[in-house]
DNA sequence: GCGGTATAGTGGTCTGACCAATGGGCCACG
DNA sequence: CGTGGCCCATTGGTCAGACCACTATACCGC
């Protein structure tokens, strides 16, 4: 067998150094990284490849770039990560949604039951604002879509567990897309309030098994109101 | 409320521009982009932009440049994408193996009984192949580990849910870290190796119950071998 | 002290150039 | 006619130097 051949892109170096000055702790989460311009000259390379090498770590949700300050290492608690794992998705099919109802039926019940042993009063303000948002902006789908998305991030950041969270965070995009559908059913905020309720309440009774059994409720509406969604051929079928 | 302010990178613009021509099939899979001279000129922008958005767009795993050939979308069937979710976790804390069984408890015992109820003949057979590698690499750790991922791949590959897919890609390098440990138990590898058959042969007879049943054993076994781990203090209380 | 202003530093973009790799066409040679 | 080697246009990768917009801070007049 042959070893492949290694094509060396100058860029990936410099962020694998970088990378391991972060696991190694040399950096920490906050820390402002060095200009461009001296990172260049103290790795020897352009100002150019630096920039590619920053780009990279951008994308990878590890640094974050602002004109006229500088850049820093993001503070990984910070949701700002947004991995896109939405786009690689949408080029597959359009029937994606079945698919996230599924994924969400496995994931978020266990994710309530969790966050009802764990959460605390900061998360559980959150998910209260999220669902008066909800209340107020019944008629503005936009607003009302990110209260709603808000409210199963604060529930899913209440389970204290990062994985779950980035997990969740990454496929917060394509249940934004899902969402939209699901508007414009009658009633559908509605009924999906009193669910939210539900939710809540079993979550600030410290009770695994309600919360479990009444994120289970709200996805099996989410899937009824999603499949009942306005005619729309489009597939040629 | 006031809009979130814009900050307008220009070649985000970019990128978005190219997304949306990959989503509305402009591009396919396997097409050549335009070179990045040219796209400058459309764009009406440098080729410093374009450069730009095309590497945010292969951090994506949208997009792979060769030099002196073209950049081409990427086929999105392929796994090699392997988003970096690892990275951004190790930083964290090193108690991640907690958090990742919390996961995999939540995750692949509905996996393996999804998966039992769609599997086809070539991913039992990716399962039966996985579990003879193991038995045979039982004393090369290296080996026996990456027919063990393989083997729990494949079940996510059964489950036919290209979301889940794509989840449990995504950890699988995190499970790669955590399973070297794992190796070192007296046993480990043979006491798995029972519970790896145990799913095969349920998701093989289409037993969904008893495909998750075995799944949960089969967790059960890798918690209590992880926790027995050699003495390594680390954490601090 | 206070408020506004100069100033230096930063990332973002532009220009134009050269390098290295690739692939295809051309041509001499067998 | 086939083959191998060479040339060359094209492409992404890198470089150098410049300018812009923005930010934080130090400074200065009031």
């Amino acid at each position: 067998m042959y070893k492949a051949v290694r094509t060396s892109r100058l860029y990936e170096q410099i962020v694998e150094q970088i990378e391991d000055s972060i696991l190694k702790g040399a950096l920490k989460a906050g820390d402002q990284l060095p200009a461009e311009r001296e990172l260049a000259v103290r790795f020897g390379v352009s100002r150019t490849a630096v920039r590619e090498a920053i780009k990279a770590l951008h994308e990878k949700g590890l640094v974050e770039a602002y004109s006229g300050r500088g850049t820093f290492i993001t503070d990984g608690t910070s949701r700002a990560i947004r991995q896109s794992l939405d786009l690689t998705l949408k080029i597959g099919q359009a029937d994606n949604s079945i698919h996230l109802e599924e994924v969400r039926e496995i994931l978020e019940p266990e994710i309530a039951a969790l966050a009802a042993t764990r959460i605390e009063a900061s998360q559980l303000a959150m998910m209260r604002e999220a669902i008066t948002v909800m209340d107020q902006q019944r008629l503005e789908p936009e607003a009302y879509i990110e209260a709603d998305l808000d409210f199963h991030l604060a529930l899913a950041e209440a389970a204290a567990n990062p994985l779950i969270l980035s997990l969740i965070d990454s496929i917060v995009g394509l249940l934004r897309e899902q969402r939209i559908r699901i508007f414009e059913v009658d009633g559908g905020p509605d009924r999906g309030q009193v669910h939210h309720r539900r939710i809540l309440d079993a979550v600030e009774g410290r009770d695994p098994g309600k919360a479990r059994e009444a994120m289970r409720d709200h996805l099996r509406q989410v899937r009824a109101d999603s499949s009942v969604t306005p005619d729309v051929p489009e597939q040629k079928a």
